[in-house]
Formats: C-alpha cells, sequence, structure tokens
DNA sequence: CAAAGCCTTGAAGTCGGCTTGAGAGTATGC
DNA sequence: GCATACTCTCAAGCCGACTTCAAGGCTTTG
C-alpha cells in the first residue's frame, strides 16, 4: 500500500508517517518504479504500535529505543517493563500535582463565587487570584498552593 | 531594587524577567542612570502573582489577560472565575485521561512481570506492549487502552 | 491525453516558556 | 585604578511532535 492508505488506516497523516521515517522510527520504506513509498502491513503494525506506546505515554525517542531492541533481538520485556514503571511513576507524580491544583483552583472558584459581585467594580479589590504578599517563599520547592489577596 | 534582587526574591531568573517584560507580561522597567532597571515592591508582587497563576496552571498569555484586565479597571473577578473554572474542568479532563493511561500501563506492568523471562530470548516474543492487530481503530477517539500482542 | 488526485523533496514554521551566548557598559569594594 | 560582579541588548537556540509550504513528478480516470 501507499502512504497515504497507511495514514489512512493508521489515523495518522501522510506528513508524520515521512516525519517518523526521518527520525528514525519507521524503517526507510521501499519504493515503487515511481519513486512512491511501499508499505506492507507490517508497517501499519509498526505505527500502531507507535500510537499505543504514544498513548502509553511514551515519548518518540523511547518508543524508538524498543523499537531498536526488538530489531537487534535483545531481550525488550525487560528493559520496556522498566520503562513502563518509570513512566507508571512519573503519571502518579503528574496526577498528584494536577489534584493539588485541582484543589488551588477550586477554592479560588468557590471564593470567586461567594464575592460580592459589586466589589468586583473596584479595580483594586479583585480578590479571586492573587499571590502572598510578604510571604517568604522558601526555596526551590514547586508551590502547589494558590493565595487569596488583593490583585 | 535592580533585577537580580528582583529575580532571586521571586525565584526566577533575570532573563526570565526580561523575557516576560519582552512579552508584555512585565510592565517596562524604570532605568537608573546607568540605565540598569529598577524595580519597586509592586513588581515583586506581579511576579508572585505571575508564578501563582502558573502553578494554578494558566498560560502566560492568560495571565497577561487578567494582568491587563486589572490595570484596565475592567471588572476582572468574572473573567477570572470563568477563566479558572475553565482550566478546572480542563485539569479534571486531564486527570480523565492519565488515569486511563495509569491503569492501561499499569496492566502491561503486570503482565511483564508475569511472563516467563525465558521467553523475552526470543525476539519475536516480547509481549509487553503491542497494537491490536486487525483491529479496525474507529475514527478519531483517542484510544485510552492497550493491547497486549507481539512486537 | 488531460484533469484530478496522489505522491515527492527539503526547508521552514508552530507552540510555550524559557535559556544561552556574545560583546559591551555600569557599579562596587579594596 | 582595577578586579569582579552585575547589568545591558539583541539574536538565536532548545524541547517535542508535528504541520505547512513550494514546486514539482507519478497515476488513475474519463
Amino acid at each position: 500500500m501507499r502512504i497515504g492508505q497507511l495514514a489512512d488506516r493508521a489515523e495518522i497523516s501522510t506528513a508524520t508517517v515521512r516525519y517518523y521515517e526521518s527520525i528514525g522510527l519507521m524503517p526507510e520504506a521501499e519504493r515503487t518504479a515511481g519513486g512512491y513509498r511501499e508499505y506492507g502491513p507490517e508497517d501499519l503494525e509498526r505505527l500502531l504500535f507507535v500510537r499505543d506506546a504514544q498513548t502509553a505515554g511514551l515519548s518518540l525517542t523511547q518508543i524508538g529505543d524498543v523499537l531498536t531492541m526488538k530489531a537487534n533481538g535483545e531481550s525488550t520485556c525487560g528493559h520496556t517493563a522498566e520503562l513502563l514503571r518509570h513512566h507508571l511513576a512519573d503519571i502518579d507524580a503528574q496526577v498528584v500535582r494536577l489534584m493539588a491544583t485541582r484543589a488551588a483552583l477550586q477554592q479560588l472558584v468557590s471564593r470567586a463565587e461567594s464575592l460580592d459581585p459589586a466589589d468586583c467594580g473596584d479595580p483594586n479589590r479583585c480578590q479571586v487570584i492573587a499571590s502572598h504578599a510578604g510571604d517568604a517563599h522558601p526555596h526551590h520547592g514547586r508551590r502547589e498552593s494558590l493565595a487569596v489577596t488583593n490583585v
């Protein structure tokens, strides 16, 4: 099949397929007499794999690593599983961060809703978001909370 | 205070402060006779606000919007609250996606762990990640699951 | 045999949020 | 009066995963 059909089946653009080839994620395709790339079912497989691994959150580089190891006949299971475990931890951390942000946001929204709209007229008193005045922000740790003061 | 001190207090780099100025997020600072930027406490306030809003997940553009409205004396509360509510919804969607991905990953990891390591020697049989062969991927919806077949 | 539609290439652009570098001027302490 | 630290400007680079563009060549259909 040619690139258009392959792309359709994988639900990506032809440009993306060429891009993948350019970064080595897809092998260099064989060509027809006219110079068109010609693909087989295994190429679709590979693209679907890439998509799955992307869904799992792996970067194209990581996916390439797994694919390369596989091509080399190396034992991918161990490395792949480790990659996945790492990524699982990353996701957990990300969720924790998001939930903290969510809680802070929720507080702000609640505050905003409980405010007297009349107060909003005063440009110096929008109280929805603000930073702690005079709060000595301690070194380096990412802040996960928001304060409420005047903006 | 000069830019270095401001940056230290806000825990960002001087380059970032200048960058913020360049994109209009910080006002053009006053200058000393020697051409150095001179800042007051309100500038630190503003940077801290930016940081808080960033922590809440707002983009610099969104933060700029809020800041501009505030400068115009517009009622920021309504808009800000709406912005926040939108962002809250975004975060929820993001968490849902992450949790789905997490579940899929977890499955893969479990599968990887239950595999007989002996099977990993065979390059054609690493079963950790793979896409559904012959699965007719329905149009457009993001896939949130992973399948397990040969890679 | 021509129009339409698919394909080719390489380079450049996009997004967001910065960082880095070069080369030069300013301020401060001894 | 000089070393050192700080600051200036402007431009370019970086990350990841693409998308878009321009200017053509190949293939299929009528």
